[in-house]
DNA sequence: GCGTGTTTAGTTGAAC
DNA sequence: GTTCAACTAAACACGC
């Protein structure tokens, strides 16, 4: 009997759910973060399956994004126009799944309330930053003092964050690049600063979602720069202890599964 | 108008 | 039997 391969589910609804479905889209972006339409694209493409009766399914797909804590709306960064925000997983959402395994979810994946609150505040304040630097692009008056001040900017530290109870997180450390992040407030001020230099050559900081590509910037805007900054910051602390494993497709003899490189 | 995002409510099935 | 995760439907708000 042959074994059942990823495209074989056919018409067939495939062993996954919408989470687990949710997370390897976004796991196989290279920037582990997508808009909707494309986790939508990434499911249809691979699954024959939800290429029918997709207002249904969608829609299952938008409340449970919205439900778990364990995605994160990320806002679109403002040199990136569009319809909807960018989705990503939590980096604690890790240990969701048995083994790695995407057929089964261990736990449900809850933020505690601190934990819920902080992360909103950033995106927020990340938010409103996207939000200042267009009206600045439409040359509209910035509230520099807004700026200037911290207003918008969360002053907290995105990673790590304390968690009341120790969450058995699979330990990927020794995948990850050696190139500890430099140290600097996250504050809008600190972002607007030059990059300090570094002694020694190290590689780039984990993840740069894209390179910076920016038509306006000659010479380079400081906003613009800020708010990319702002992004690698974030998603490097959102992302710091998930990069770069990636969810890989496996052939058992029962299953096939996206399971977790270990 | 349509896509996106949030929220509420009900049902189902598996695990405990 | 109870609890919990998952699924489905629906309504509504918002922004492009």
């Amino acid at each position: 009997m042959p074994r059942p391969t990823r495209d074989s589910y056919g018409d067939q609804k495939p062993p996954f759910s919408y989470i687990a479905l949710t997370a390897m889209a976004i796991w196989s972006s290279p920037e582990r973060m997508l808009p909707l339409s494309e986790i939508y694209r990434f499911i249809t493409d691979r699954f024959p399956y939800y290429r029918r009766n997709t207002q249904r399914w969608q829609n299952s797909l938008r409340h449970n994004l919205s439900f778990n804590d364990c995605f994160v709306k990320v806002p679109r960064r403002p040199d990136r126009p569009g319809k909807g925000a960018y989705w990503t997983l939590h980096p604690q959402a890790f240990d969701m799944f048995e083994n790695g395994s995407l057929l089964r979810r261990r736990k449900r994946f809850k933020l505690h309330k601190g934990e819920k609150d902080s992360l909103n505040a950033e995106l927020a304040a990340l938010a409103t930053f996207n939000r200042a630097f267009l009206a600045r692009q439409a040359n509209a008056p910035l509230p520099s003092a807004s700026l200037s001040s911290g207003m918008y900017a969360p002053n907290v530290t995105l990673c790590p964050r304390p968690s009341p109870e120790p969450i058995e997180v699979p330990d990927t450390s020794a995948l990850l690049p050696a190139c500890p992040r430099p140290r600097r407030a996250f504050t809008i001020d600190a972002l607007l600063e030059p990059e300090p230099s570094r002694s020694s050559p190290s590689p780039p900081v984990q993840p740069q979602p894209t390179p910076p590509r920016c038509p306006l910037a000659l010479p380079p805007n400081p906003y613009l720069v800020a708010a990319q900054r702002y992004h690698a910051e974030l998603l490097a602390g959102l992302q710091q202890s998930c990069l770069p494993p990636l969810w890989t497709w496996r052939d058992t003899s029962q299953f096939s599964h996206y399971t977790l490189n270990s």
